[in-house]
This record gives structure tokens, sequence and C-alpha cells, in this order.
DNA sequence: TTACTTATTGAAATAGACTTGCAATTAAGT
DNA sequence: ACTTAATTGCAAGTCTATTTCAATAAGTAA
């Protein structure tokens, strides 16, 4: 999903989504997208500091991708282990879509999948909410890790 | 759905399941039982040290939970906030239900609806994924907080 | 009841993710 | 190039949760 965006692309949208906003395009910005670009699954701020070597500091990558995920660039996801993960928000699908994640290995897989959006919305009108979005993860043994 | 749940009800619960596997029941163990109890929705570790006033100490919380989510009594949430919530496991949905969380004011509700197991079975056999499972919670904007 | 064995607790230290304060740096407008 | 203010790096701090280890207490047997 991550990958169908182009570099070009991404800076694109970056420079327009930060234009009149006393807001600046900087080095780790920029190389945090390029990263993102090239990742086919959520990754976490530890693995994009680490694979920038040195790059820029942890902290602006905590801060970039607080900024890029405000100007909804990119996605926040929550695997259950206590760390964020992130990643390029597609035109395809605006970031919505799912995971199916191995409990044994970790090994995710990106689902496209998804269930009536009438369920949502019956759950909004009964409850009286607004707004309503969700978060939803797979978890299971992947072939690889089924000791059979 | 937890309060649904007798105090008598998961002291036997936890004595069937303590039984013959070198663990003792104890009082931190039963209190935190006995207040999930009275609760109707997750809570935090932190929230039950706090309603215990001191009966014991948060590190017992913390391992008494994970204790009895290993033991299947207690089910563990993620709201996406870094902070993990505990609920009683109930007879009636096992455990597996959902919530529609507000954005604004934290308010949950227990939603008793699921999409059609179809689609879990679905991805499952998909990717060559065993016992599949899913995490799913709601998040919109309760009546109170809409500012209209 | 008392003694014994060992699971459990409390307290302090530690781990890990993430944030904040502030001086130094640098992007972007003039 | 000059100026201004956003951004960065580094250190320190916060918050949730875990680990270490001596002291305590649950369960068992005498």
């Amino acid at each position: 999903m991550a990958h169908t965006h182009s570099h070009e692309h991404d800076l694109i949208d970056l420079r327009a989504k930060l234009r009149g906003k006393d807001r600046r395009i900087t080095k780790p910005r920029e190389e945090i997208l390029e990263l993102l670009g090239k990742e086919d699954h959520p990754v976490t701020a530890k693995f994009i500091h680490e694979k920038l070597s040195g790059a820029c500091d942890l902290v602006t990558v905590y801060r970039s991708l607080k900024l890029l995920e405000s100007m909804s660039l990119v996605k926040r996801f929550n695997f259950g282990d206590n760390t964020a993960r992130f990643e390029l928000i597609s035109s395809t699908d605006q970031g919505h879509h799912h995971h199916l994640i191995c409990k044994v290995c970790r090994t995710v897989v990106e689902i496209d999948e998804c269930f009536d959006p009438s369920l949502e919305s019956k759950i909004a009108k009964k409850h009286g909410f607004q707004n309503v979005t969700h978060e939803l993860e797979f978890f299971g043994i992947c072939s690889s890790c089924q000791t059979t």
C-alpha cells in the first residue's frame, strides 16, 4: 500500500500541506517520508531512527512523525505492544486498512478487507456518537510458525 | 457485562483455576477480582491501585492482572493511549466484545455487536493463518461533547 | 497448632517509549 | 546576505510496566 506512493508525490504533498503554515521543509522530515515510502508495513520510530543511521536524533523522529500524522500524511497504528507504528497514508484507502499479525514471529500482512460500514453507522446512531471510526487488527499464527 | 458476574462466582473460578498449579489465593488477587466485578468498563492498573487505596502495591496489581489474564479470568484492552485496561471476562461473551470511546471525554460504551465471523475466517484462510482473533475498538464523539 | 516449603509481596531499581526545556542551528522571507 | 522564528540536538524528565531480592505469608504436612 505505502509503496504505491512515489517519493516525489510525497514531497509535493508535504510542500503543499506546509505552505503558509509557518512550517518548514527539513531534511529529517523529507528523509522520514522517503523511508516510509519504501516500507510495506507500519514501522516504529526506533526503526526509522536506526534505518536513517544518525541522520537525525530519535527525538526528531518522534516530533516529525507527530507532525506528519497531524498533516494526515502518516497514520499511527497500534499492535498492542506499547509501541506506535507508522505508515504512509496512501491515496487509495486514506490510511484506513487493517493488519494481520503473527503472534509468534510478529510478521505483518496488510489487509484490504473490512466489515460492512453499516455496522459502524448503526453503532454511532444507537449511542448518539458522531464521526465514528474504528481501529481493527487481526492476530493469529502464520503458516511458518504453525508447529502442527 | 462484567457486573453480571457475582463476586462469589469469580472466587470459585479463581480457586478452581489455581488448584494444583503451585499458585496461591491471596488477598490482592481476591480484591482485584472483586473490584473488577463491580466495574462496567475496562480499568487501568493505576485505577485499581487507587481504588484499593494502599491495600497492595501497584507492582502487585500489575503482576496479579498478568496472572488473571493468563488464567483467562481477565481480558486486556488497548484504547490507543499507551495504557492497558482490564475487564473481567464474562461467561456470556468470553471477553470478546468491543468498545465505543469518546475521543474528547474518554467515555466508554460497551458494544455487543461485531462483524460477521466469515470475514475473519476468510482472512485467515487467504493468508494461511491459524487461531485468528481480532481487536476492534470504535472511536467517535459522544453526544455530550458534540459542540454543534 | 506448629513447623516447613516456596509462592507472593513490597520497595527500589530498571527498562522502554515518548515528551519537554533550552541553547544552537537552519529554513525561508525580505 | 540579513533577519526572524521554526526546528534540531542533547539532556533531563515523565509515564507505564517489569525485574531484583529480601521479607512475608499461603498451603501442606507433622
